[in-house]
RNA sequence: GGGCGCUUAGCUCAGUUGGUUCAGAGCAUCUGGUUUACACCCAGAGGGUCGGGGGUUCGAAUCCCUCAGCGCCCACCA
């Protein structure tokens, strides 16, 4: 068989995946004789395409689950998109707005087709997207968090909850997001730093030519003063107490109410009341009973409560109003202010509009329960475990949870309203009408009667049950799936939704199932640019996923990605890192070319052959044992960087290295067929992370059966191995290296070969490399001496003495330059040896092994200074 | 304002219970090498008083205190 030279990605991968796909690898059931290992996809936008945040979760997701196939587990990886009400319903409004419709236009019914017919169309794209990633997914199981049976799982949860009086509908304060005119959670809103102005007003005194100058950010919410507010422990302002004052513009007469709550350094130390337009101002007005104008429309324009630039956008009645106040000549004077203003998550330019509403919430009071506790107590492990710390505070100042939408587009809220006050909560009108008729005791109540609420439920009502709802845990309580895969083996996310998701759906799973959802919970960091920056469309710093793939091959990109990249750390992406994957790539693929076109001949395996099997094998175990560690502690660059080096530093640059027969010599048949198991094995261990080229070339070793594919092999158990060939042959490659490092310095070319002498007690030990030396470091003799040839350049190893017989073809004093060097060193080390020995203290209190230890280093140092000194003599 | 975390080589980071896994890795840099699997390569080298100061200890990158710088989360002053 012949391989091509250039390894090519594209090909092999898209071939690859189509027949994975065709035999049905992927696909999972429940099989009562293998455990189960199962993770839910954190299901991406539909409107979502593949950004670096997907590739680095998705290839973390995928290493896992492979490995766990491998292992024998009944590896499930459920995919997912999810229905993201307020993104999509902002996609599809934009694009109808291009087609000249708008959102009001339509009914809802229409809106819902319109929308549901873009969704068929583009949505779902990413997931085609990480099948180029090579994610191994069970896209029998893919679910959408809209589709019928996981909306009707929204729906019983809300009413469940609702029968439990853990929903409720209160109005209160919300933060409002104009843009999309749909309430948004705290969680939602995002604090940013901006410049600012903050405002003097004069407000006249009540029946007095008087005044009182308060401070302010927005100007144009004087509109909607309904007090002033002093605290009353300010000096300054005693005379105000029990006056009024007259709103400007609109002329209203406000009292002057007292607070402790004003801080008496900022601004005036007289703050104005506008209780519908801030959240503190609110609390006040309910404290003090101060009336409550709302001045803005939904979507944030001035309303006819204004009184004055009603329609006018907030940000620009500000401005009309600064004028105003300008002219009127009560604008005392308008300060810079750097401070912090909420914008909305979903429309990052919109800033949140604090407004008093009607909504829909959770009480999340004792759902939170068992949701702290079972973390707290690793009963849910976190990794890494600080992040134990960021949940647990969220969770001690938890506040209900705002879960009404005023959006068209997700589950709409099971509410039906009739009569005067009168509100019945179930799953479907004609049930909710039976209640009613119950309730109201009025039977003649028709469905035509009831009104259901118009709002839809938070995307992240939806998203909480996946781990429930994605195996039909809610309709089919005790079918086989649920019972099988839940709780699930671990879920792998991103740390800026632990509270948006993560969170949510631990308190869902104890709320419903009455156990956790997963077992763990793998954070992952934030990918950003070399700069810290987060990726973003308007950096233009985030790489084009697919481009990446297209140019280093997904494995290559996979590799590059978590070569640096420890749970929770943010990454620094860099392109250069998905260049080692490549060459990564591109090393295997050239170590099995050199393999595949050796001769073979029926010979007996040499001696330096047979050693540098055992040796390889033995630290092929040594590895594995390293990997399994690793891998419990979910280090997975860690486990990777171990993967690298085994094959390519142990494998091709060393164990290749020794048994490649010289240019145009065959090979023993022995040697080859080990080796060809060599590469089956090291395929295993690397596949998890480059599942196609090992897939690939594991294809290419020899014909397969149907079944036989490195996707479903057994994962290598690690064998007891030889210790002792391990530490003989590092001494032999530390010798090697030693002799190449001569020749490097003193420019003696690989092409000469040297003689080589040792005067040591281990001679035995290394000469049973000998022929692995003198291969690799080209050497004619290798013998053991009594004393310096004569005319050698010497190095030591421990306390074994090397000499290189050199015909005067060196830098004499450049060489005894390095010695000096090295002798004042060493003096240096044995003086602060000599010190720690001669410590009382130490001595006395050190355990003994660390004392029996220095001492053996005062040895070795006080040998190796007399041979120094030796030789400086020799040289002259 | 409340809380969490970080500071180790030029860069990105490991370093678990204080001592032989202790000063490490990868990348980058530098030197040398190419008719022989691979320049997407091979061989080798240099580089850090572990943020500063103090303490505990026979012994500290590791534990404690303190200072400085950085990052994040939460709350939020109009």
């Amino acid at each position: 068989m012949s391989l091509s030279t250039k390894y090519n990605p594209q090909e092999v991968e898209s071939k690859i995946y189509e027949e994975w796909m065709t035999k049905g690898f992927f696909h999972s059931k429940p099989n009562p004789d293998k455990e189960p290992f199962t993770i839910i996809i954190p299901p991406p936008n539909v409107t979502g395409i593949l950004h670096m945040g997907h590739m680095l979760n998705n290839t973390i997701q995928d290493v896992l689950i492979r490995k766990a196939r491998m292992e024998g587990k009944e590896a499930c990886w459920v995919p997912g998109t999810d229905h993201a009400s307020i993104a999509t319903e902002a996609k599809v409004v934009g694009l109808l707005r291009e087609k000249g419709i708008t959102k009001a236009d339509l009914t809802r019914d229409e809106f819902l087709k319109h929308a549901h017919a873009w969704k068929d169309k583009y949505g779902g794209i990413i997931l085609d997207q990480l099948k180029r990633l090579g994610a191994s997914c069970d896209w029998d199981r893919t679910f959408f968090t809209m589709e019928p049976k996981l909306s009707k799982a929204v729906i019983d949860v809300f009413v469940r909850l609702y029968k439990k009086g853990y929903i409720y509908r209160g109005n209160k304060m919300v933060n409002w997001d104009p843009t999309a005119q749909t309430t948004i959670s705290n969680e939602e809103v995002i604090y940013k730093e901006v410049d600012a102005a903050l405002y003097y007003v004069n407000y006249k005194l009540e029946g007095s030519d008087e005044f009182v100058t308060i401070a302010t950010t927005r100007p144009e919410t004087i509109l909607g003063d309904t007090a002033i507010c002093i605290n009353p422990n300010d000096e300054r302002y005693q005379h105000l107490k029990g006056k009024r004052a007259i709103v400007p513009l609109v002329n209203r007469s406000i009292p002057i109410i007292e607070d402790e709550y004003v801080d008496l350094e900022f601004g005036t130390g007289c703050l104005k009341v506008t209780p519908a337009h801030d959240i503190n101002d609110y609390e006040l007005g309910q404290k003090h009973n101060l009336e409550i104008i709302d001045i803005l429309n939904d979507d944030g324009t001035l309303s006819e409560a204004a009184q004055f630039f009603i329609g006018l956008d907030r940000e620009e009645a500000r401005k009309s109003i600064t004028k105003e106040l300008k002219a009127l000549g009560i604008l005392a004077k308008v300060e810079n202010l750097r401070h912090k203003v909420g914008f909305s998550e979903r429309n990052p330019d919109t800033v949140v509009e604090p407004k008093l509403s009607l909504q829909w919430y959770v009480d999340m009071q004792e759902i939170v329960k068992p949701a702290l506790e079972n973390v707290m107590n690793d009963e849910i492990q976190f990794y890494p475990p600080k992040f134990k710390n960021t949940y647990k505070h969220w969770l001690d100042n938890i506040r209900d949870w705002p879960i009404s939408r005023q959006l068209w587009w997700g589950q709409q809220i099971p509410a039906f309203y009739y009569g005067e006050n009168g509100v019945a909560v179930a799953p479907t009108v004609e049930e909710a009408l039976e209640i009613a008729r119950k309730d109201s005791g009025d039977e003649k109540l028709q469905i035509t009667d009831l009104k259901q609420d118009q709002d839809v439920v938070d995307t992240w009502f939806s998203s909480w049950l996946v781990p429930i709802s994605g195996f039909d845990g809610f309709e089919n309580p005790g079918n086989e799936d649920i019972k099988y895969y839940y709780p699930t083996s671990v879920l792998v996310t991103g740390w800026d939704i632990i509270f948006f998701w993560v969170a949510r759906m631990i308190f869902a799973g104890y709320e419903f199932m009455n156990e956790k959802p997963f077992e763990k919970v793998y954070f992952t960091g934030m990918v950003r640019d070399l700069q810290r920056r987060k990726m973003s469309k308007s950096l233009g710093n985030s790489p084009d996923a697919l481009g990446l793939i297209d140019q280093y091959g997904a494995d290559g990109v996979r590799v590059g990605m978590l070569l640096s990249s420890a749970a929770g750390n943010d990454l620094l992406f860099d392109e250069k890192l998905c260049e080692q994957g490549r060459n990564f790539s591109t090393k295997i693929w050239n170590a099995f070319r050199l393999v595949k076109n050796w001769e073979i001949v029926e010979k007996p395996a040499s001696q330096k052959n047979t050693l540098a099997k055992e040796w390889f094998e033995a630290r092929y175990n040594q590895v594995l044992v390293e990997l399994e560690d690793h891998f419990s502690k979910f280090r997975l660059s860690d486990a990777l960087m171990s993967v690298y080096k085994l094959i390519w530093d142990d494998f091709c640059s060393w164990y290749l290295e020794i048994i490649k027969p010289d240019f145009g010599q065959p090979i023993d048949k022995e040697t080859y067929d080990t080796t060809i198991n060599f590469f089956e094995k090291l395929m295993k261990v690397v596949h998890p992370y480059m599942p196609f080229i090992s897939e690939e070339i594991w294809q290419k070793i020899e014909k397969r059966e149907d079944k036989d594919y490195l996707i479903v092999s057994e994962w290598p158990e690690a064998k007891a191995f030889d210790q002792q060939i391990i530490s003989a042959a590092e001494k032999s490659f530390e010798l090697i290296s030693n002799i190449r490092n001569i020749r490097n310095s003193n420019g003696i070319s690989f092409k000469n070969e040297l003689e080589l002498f040792a005067k040591t007690s281990e001679f035995e030990e290394y000469s049973a490399f000998k022929e692995i030396i003198s291969k690799l470091a080209n050497l004619s003799s290798f013998t053991q001496c009594e004393e310096n040839p004569g005319s050698s350049l010497s190095f030591t190893i421990n306390s074994d003495e090397f000499f290189i017989p050199v015909e005067g073809k060196i830098d004499v004093e450049k060489e005894k330059a390095e010695l000096t060097n090295e002798l004042e060193y060493t003096k240096g080390f044995l003086n602060t040896i000599n010190k720690k020995l001669n410590n009382e203290r130490f001595v006395s209190n050190a355990p003994e092994n660390v004392v029996a230890i220095e001492k053996k280093k005062q040895a070795d140092a006080e040998s190796k200074i007399e041979m120094l000194e030796a030789k400086l003599k020799e040289l002259g």
